[in-house]
DNA sequence: CCTTTCATCCGGCTATGACGGATAGCGTTC
DNA sequence: GAACGCTATCCGTCATAGCCGGATGAAAGG
């Protein structure tokens, strides 16, 4: 226990949520095994959180209950940027058939805030909520390009630059020269950086100051997505699209 | 503190999360104040929750962070009959020109796990996520319908019949009379008794036991949901739609 | 510039949460 | 059908960690 937080059984209580969550629900013992500590410790907090309802008990197993629906979904609708581009993401998956995507930076990580799926596109492991390295993806590219560099610095403190994939960027000086090439160019790639096979074209949203606050992308199977579609076309679609949201969140 | 829970400080957490909700936001002494509590205690509570990433500080105030969204979006997930139901609920929307619904049954509450509004419907205060007690809505008691009477009972003596608006049924036994109606009907209806002015159709998801694990419903405005669509058409509609979850639920 | 308000920090007291062990309940196997 | 093994649940103890009052620092407001 060398990082020490206040209130230890808070943080317990959590884990043992975020171990469920993993173990897609799981019994007194198992839990006890995953975090090695007593079972009767595990039993006790399970047995608040079942009685608060944010937990589910069922044939024997515990499961996260939905009470943590609606305080995600509060949290996903304070945000303006989700309010405003929700709709223009949806409508940028039928135009180009692929995935869409909003996303904003987090405690120095990328979430994903929505995503959107024409009805032939391929499935995705993405989903609402979903908490990735900011620069395994190009959403998360765009959104550093577009941040002072001191602040990716202390980003880059925090979380490292885990290797996801064997494209993933894991060098700093790499980085900042990508992010440069971003800043300059406006939109960012991703070929096969997060998930082999994938290809993805984002650009950020920014506000008057020029902060980036979200970004949106396109992703497609490389086969999908190629030559002059993933060099230009696509690429304007999403910075016009941007664009429009960028307005819409100063007018509102 | 005359209910015990074993681990206090979790529910002390999870208390303030629930009260940032409400405040949308809150600082340490505003909390404090609305949860009667020191300062000092508030604060470390919120330093563990904001350390762990389940909180944003933001110009000195906290809020609930996205986290949750993840934690809820995969608690809805593993529910089969969100995944089953969920394009169902949506065609029914366009087919009706109204807000559809997916309800759950979770400690004795009513769920809202799925929302869809037609592009023209009007805007309402319900949200994915959302409990109520499921007496106050045609869903809910059409749940209750196909549930055992001692499930039943044992439900409101947890729970109450709370009053929501001057129509809401508060009445034990005029609550177990509109029961055998709807299930000797096979769909329920609720005329203004949780939201004034609203109406609403709902029919319940049964498993092969008759038990209802789920329910959906269509609700407008008193004006656009009258006469024979109200009686006929719109039940019709939606007891083929649950009809053909059912049967999904099973071969799937 | 002073006042007020609020977040943050600190240290002590004691309630309480972590834990080991005992018990009960359940399913499984022979 | 009985005995075994597993797991959930309960109980009592002890040391800790969470709660709290008060002090400090920072920022806003008059």
């Amino acid at each position: 226990m060398t990082d020490s937080v206040p209130v230890k059984a808070a943080k317990t209580s959590f884990e043992i949520i975020h171990a469920l969550r993993e173990l897609e629900g799981a019994g007194v013992s198992e839990l006890a095994d995953e975090l090695d500590k007593p079972t009767s410790t595990i039993h006790d907090h399970l047995r608040t959180l079942e009685s608060e309802e944010y937990l589910v008990k069922s044939d024997g197993k515990y499961y996260v209950g939905t009470r943590f629906l609606g305080i995600g979904e509060q949290a996903r609708a304070r945000q303006k940027v989700y309010r405003v581009a929700r709709q223009e993401v949806d409508e940028l998956a039928d135009e180009t058939g692929g995935h869409t995507n909003l996303m904003i930076e987090e405690h120095g990580r990328g979430i994903f805030l929505h995503k959107s799926r024409a009805p032939d596109a391929v499935q995705l492991d993405t989903h609402a909520g979903m908490r990735v390295p900011l620069q395994t993806t190009a959403m998360g590219k765009a959104i550093l390009a577009f941040r002072p560099r001191e602040e990716v610095e202390s980003i880059i403190d925090r979380h490292g630059l885990p290797r996801v994939t064997e494209k993933t960027i894991t060098d700093r000086g790499e980085l900042f020269d990508e992010l440069a090439a971003i800043a300059d160019r406006g939109h960012a790639y991703d070929d096969e950086e997060r998930v082999k096979g994938m290809r993805c074209v984002a650009a950020p949203i920014t506000n008057e100051d020029g902060r980036a606050i979200a970004a949106i992308s396109v992703s497609s199977p490389k086969s999908r997505l190629r030559g002059e579609e993933f060099r230009e076309e696509v690429p304007d679609l999403i910075l016009s699209k941007a664009n429009i949201i960028e307005v819409n969140l100063t007018y509102s």
